[in-house]
DNA sequence: ATTTCCCGCCACTAA
DNA sequence: TTAGTGGCGGGAAAT
């Protein structure tokens, strides 16, 4: 079956014979958006189909102990969102290491320990490209031709647990350190373009250059070179939005907004501030914790009009992006402990996201004794992994789930005229 | 009006 | 060939 249902027409898809719970908030209702209308408020929202939203709830239901295998087709199943959807999730989600792709249809969890690992090496990477050849190539001569940043390659596998069956050709690089003479491949060519890729090159501006945020478009405008194509950009824009938003999710970066116009995104983690012991920074601010509770999940980044930190001009940013490379060495923070392995979601310190004080938790009242039947899935993954969120990073993500599970259940609820507990 | 960015067609690829 | 992947850009929601 090719697509998955979810479209307004057929939901139920076959199998599952008698169990069709709904585990987690599917705000859209197989119903035509008449009906949906008629639901008070709850309208269709492309808010509650966001990729950041996706993200959330894929990390929220695999990152726990005892997953290491994920099937797309069951995560499109159980996230009730068409398979074209995963693969943008998943395909970001390998770019920085949490997850490394087994075989067709087979993806493993790495978690975020992984994370250290891939940044570190990206920044490598980054690094000796810009140093190394080329640091700012002018393009190619064709007009109607882009070339991203540069090429670079997956993250090797953390330790030994590689060879299990057929990593079918995980992302590999396009060409190697050494030389890149002439390999341009038609299948090459179609990887270039890649989300993941575009999101490797993303994260490695953030990690390469120290001003410390970064509009799409300024974005862009360096990972196509000078290929100053307005319809290029445009693509690329796009496909930064989407990026971003689910970088977004994972709190790797945070959207601000710059003084002007266009929000600008930071990246969470080499903020100056927390540093643990060992120079582990990253994600989480102070202040996010705070406000965590109130950004449910529709809203989540789409308006922070809080301006943090400093506005540079942005012609002097300007500046500093296009020599991004002269003092790269000098926020060198991300480096972490270097075993990273399987991790088990349980007491490992989630390599940048240092297990700080204990967080506050959430309230928790919302489970007590109303929804229980049809979401016995959630609720038991949300006991399962409760407790185990050590670190502000993931604790936070958790009670923005819960958080906007609350709320569109409650709202839900009410306007379906049905009970309305407590 | 402009910015975001979801949706899903359909070209590519892998099996 | 079929099935799995995933560019890509239209166009509608959000601002």
């Amino acid at each position: 079956m090719a697509t998955t249902s979810s479209s307004p027409t057929a939901e139920a898809s076959a199998e599952t014979a008698a169990a069709p719970p709904r585990p987690w908030p599917e705000p859209e209702p197989p119903l035509p958006l008449v009906f949906a209308a008629k639901l008070r408020d709850h309208a269709y929202s492309r808010k509650h189909k966001s990729l950041g939203l996706l993200c959330s709830n894929f990390v929220a239901m695999y990152d726990r102990d005892g997953v290491e295998c994920i099937g797309l087709d069951d995560a499109a199943r159980r996230l009730g969102v068409e398979r074209r959807r995963i693969y943008d999730i998943v395909n970001v989600l390998e770019s920085v290491g949490i997850l490394a792709r087994k075989a067709k249809n087979r993806y493993c969890w790495i978690g975020f320990g992984g994370v250290p690992m891939a940044l570190r090496e990206l920044k490598e990477r980054a690094i000796r490209e810009r140093s190394g050849l080329a640091p700012l190539p002018v393009e190619e001569p064709s007009a109607a031709n882009m070339s991203d940043d540069e090429d670079d390659d997956k993250l090797g596998n953390p330790e030994g647990d590689t060879e299990n069956e057929r990593p079918s050709q995980t992302l590999d690089n396009l060409s190697d350190k050494p030389c890149a003479p002439i390999c341009r491949l038609r299948s090459d060519h179609r990887k270039e373009k890649s989300l993941g890729l575009l999101t490797q090159n993303f994260v490695k501006l953030f990690l390469t250059m120290e001003v410390d945020t970064i509009t799409l478009d300024e974005a862009s405008k360096l990972l196509l070179g000078e290929g100053h194509e307005e319809s290029n950009m445009k693509a690329k824009v796009r496909r930064l939005y989407d990026i971003a938003n689910v970088l977004s999710s994972l709190n790797f970066i945070e959207k601000t907004q710059a003084d002007t116009r266009k929000p600008a995104f930071r990246w969470l983690g080499t903020a100056g501030k927390a540093k643990p012991e060992n120079g582990v920074t990253v994600a989480v601010d102070p202040q996010r914790k705070t406000m965590s509770n109130k950004r449910a999940f529709g809203t989540e980044l789409t308006n922070i009009g809080i301006n943090r930190s400093k506005v540079d001009s942005t012609v002097q940013k300007k500046a500093k992006l296009a020599q991004s490379g002269g003092d790269i060495l000098k926020n060198d923070k991300i480096d972490v402990q270097s075993q990273v392995g399987p991790v088990k979601t349980s007491d490992f310190a989630y390599g940048p996201f240092h297990p700080t004080s204990a967080r506050k938790q959430e309230p928790n009242g919302w489970h007590g004794a109303g929804q229980r039947e049809s979401t016995q899935d959630w609720e038991s993954l949300a006991d399962s992994f409760r407790p185990q969120y050590q670190n502000q990073a993931l604790g936070d993500l958790f009670s923005h789930y819960v958080e906007a599970w609350k709320s569109w259940h409650s709202e839900f609820a009410q306007a379906a005229g049905s009970c309305s507990n407590s």
